[in-house]
DNA sequence: TGTACATCAGTGAACGCGCGTTCACTGATGTAC
DNA sequence: TGTACATCAGTGAACGCGCGTTCACTGATGTAC
């Protein structure tokens, strides 16, 4: 009686037409984005669990990604670009070189707030892939990486930085010392942090200040 | 033939003498331990692979620990209580406070190098567990923590730091940026860093001069 | 305009694996009489 | 000094689970003649 009118899957969607095949790849790729930001928790990305959220069987992703790996990489490469777009809005139309700076700063406290689990992939990983996908993945990281350089640089040309290390000794000294409070405050729930507000600012603050021509 | 005499196990362990059994508690406890940093995979750290780096059987472990999870904790309780250990180590026998200071910086960075797993699972982890648990487990996180305000608080004492801020606050600051050093030194093969030590130290004498009394 | 056919976009069932945990048991060790 | 017995420190086999992945298939869609 309800044998035949049963379905596995709660979302059920129409199967692609004849050379639209290629729909379903980015449709596995935003959910693989979505249930990881959704549910925190990168063990929720499973085969499986994708193929339910897209309302597909678990061997439909294979049409697409040779294995789970080649999937996962991919949606890193998708965080980063992201994540890159974010920090060049965050910058964007500040005159002030200094003040650029900070804006940087806040933002990629703010963006691994937001977004833990991606921050987490990006940034907190074990990083168990061959160097030369690796490298890749990490491009669009990279590129974030070479844009604070710029701004170090601009900042340097305004004679608002004092000279001692070069700009690259500069952007990583920042990178570090954001990333230590972005990490921090997602991972230790465990320890009795004051207010998250007024420590960024504070950091951010301090960290200017071991840069900045007095 | 071969039937009567196979051993699932390498490892043959005597089974432990009337009384004794408390024995296995703490093998347990220093295989889990060792497989973490040997491995170098929270994953490795299986109730089955316990057992088997023991040499006993994995219903065993249910003789001393209910769960999974309980064990995990009290994993992750010698943890802190080494880390702990490791740090007031560092800072013995010095006696200008800034170098102190400084000592537990770099120590703190050493102490991350040298044991990234127990590095990963005492600061960069999803924090899962209940709250009243947690702070068990980190009591010894947060007694290292307290050790560093008092040494901040000796600094300032004798009158070489800035008077800006709250002893927690410049605590904060230093621990936030070792931390950031440490874990992307730990999380970011993919990332081109320059040479290790020259940024440690580099990053240490900032962090201490952006506290210090000019 | 009709029809045989190739192809595309999937499906359903099953595989072997390692996991945490449970259950009924066993055999050596110490103890009471 | 000998022996029945309780207890301690485990064992072996099995459970159900979710995982990544494979394989043989199906049925709608477009195309060639």
């Amino acid at each position: 009686m309800s044998r035949a009118h049963r379905h596995p899957r709660s979302t059920t969607r129409p199967r692609a037409r004849r050379g639209e095949g290629e729909r379903l790849r980015e449709e596995i790729l935003e959910a693989a984005e979505r249930l990881l930001i959704e549910t925190g928790n990168e063990d929720a990305v499973s085969i499986r669990g994708i193929a339910e959220a897209v309302g597909v069987s678990p061997p439909a992703i294979y049409l697409h990604f040779p294995d789970k790996e080649t999937l996962v990489f991919a949606v890193c490469e998708r965080q980063f670009e992201w994540f890159d777009l974010y920090m060049e809005d965050a910058a964007r139309d500040i005159d002030d070189p200094i003040e650029e700076l900070r804006a940087r700063g806040r933002a990629y406290v703010r963006f691994g707030l937001e977004h833990p689990e991606s921050y987490r992939i990006m940034f907190m990983g074990r990083s168990t892939m061959d160097p030369q996908r690796r490298d890749i993945v990490a491009k669009a990281g990279v590129d974030a990486f070479g844009h604070l350089v710029e701004a170090v640089e601009r900042a340097r040309a305004a004679g608002r930085l004092r000279d001692d290390g070069s700009s690259v000794d500069a952007a990583l000294w920042i990178w570090t010392g954001v990333h230590g409070l972005t990490s921090l405050l997602i991972s230790t729930a465990a320890f009795p942090l004051p207010d998250r507000d007024e420590l960024v600012r504070r950091n951010c603050a301090l960290l200017l200040r071991a840069l900045e021509q007095r």
